[in-house]
DNA sequence: AGAAACATGTAAAATGTTACATGATTCA
DNA sequence: TGAATCATGTAACATTTTACATGTTTCT
């Protein structure tokens, strides 16, 4: 694919649990080229490169798939501001946690849309989806679940 | 504090949901003085700063805790094995997703424990210990229903 | 014809980690 | 006395975002 078509499978397929921007797919892919791990091809267009794997790519992007997996620093915004609630006064950490539930259900809804349209996939893809989307509804759902403790316990404070 | 203690606060206290390296605690500490925001006082040792936030370092701190909390980058490198999970196999990525399941116990023990040392506390502080502190704890309870998920989707493509 | 989408890249700035260097204090 | 912990900082490096510049193709 083109690295403008990549950016787009990577937003939307894996827009969940991954994301790269243009400045670094770009030169990444010329990095990838000089090292021999990707080839291109002239596309239709003049002005676009089609990207393939080669088999040295291949084998390297397996390799790097078995290494460990680094998992992301924590960094929440809105827990560090909960944190802080007593700063913030009750009615604006209420707002704060009505919105993240808000953005839970949205996001829920999105991935039980995805998964009725995953019915067409052929395995052993369809199975590898979801299971990345299952984390995803956990995820969504465990956001729904914990906004809910949260109000409750602001609830409690303001009695 | 000392920026060596405001390091331990963010690692016990703010772990699972924030993360600061001395490479950043210590210019920022800089910064924030020679900005009026915080002061520096000498400590009961001479070779150690303890550090106030000054009237005006409160007040921009309310100015951020106000600012619209930013999401973190998804980049989630357990998912993007298993979205690639083809190419590692069935039985690698039963591992990993057992690695992860076991990980998630253990923070879900973790935070547990936080949980019953949290009575003594005092209020309204305690209250928004205990929503970052049920952030945490849901979270993790996700990450072993979503493990127990997976594995059936596993299992279900090996027969 | 014009707007939207497709497409490629670079440069600057911001952000963040890691490793290192140094020394004081506390505790066994 | 020696080890662990407390304490401060810098420098090099790596990563990542953002803004910009440019042009093509498709669709209405």
């Amino acid at each position: 694919m083109t690295g403008y078509a990549l950016r787009e499978a990577i937003v939307e397929v894996l827009g969940h649990f991954w994301r790269e921007s243009f400045g670094q797919i770009y030169p990444a892919l010329a990095d990838l080229e000089a090292q021999g791990l990707v080839r291109r091809r002239e596309g239709d267009r003049p002005n676009s490169s089609l990207f393939e794997l080669t088999p040295e790519g291949s084998a390297r992007l397996l390799a790097l798939l078995r290494e460990p997996a680094t998992q992301q620093l924590p960094r929440n915004g809105l827990l560090l501001r909960l944190f802080f609630g007593s700063m913030l006064g009750h009615d604006e950490c209420k707002r704060l946690v009505l919105e993240a539930r808000a953005e839970a259900e949205t996001r829920l809804a999105g991935f039980d849309a995805i998964a009725t349209r995953l019915g067409s996939d052929p395995e052993p893809e369809r199975t590898f989806m979801q299971i990345t989307l299952s984390a995803g509804r956990h995820s969504a759902l465990a956001a729904i679940a914990w906004a809910d403790d949260a109000l409750e316990l602001l609830a409690g404070l303001k009695r």
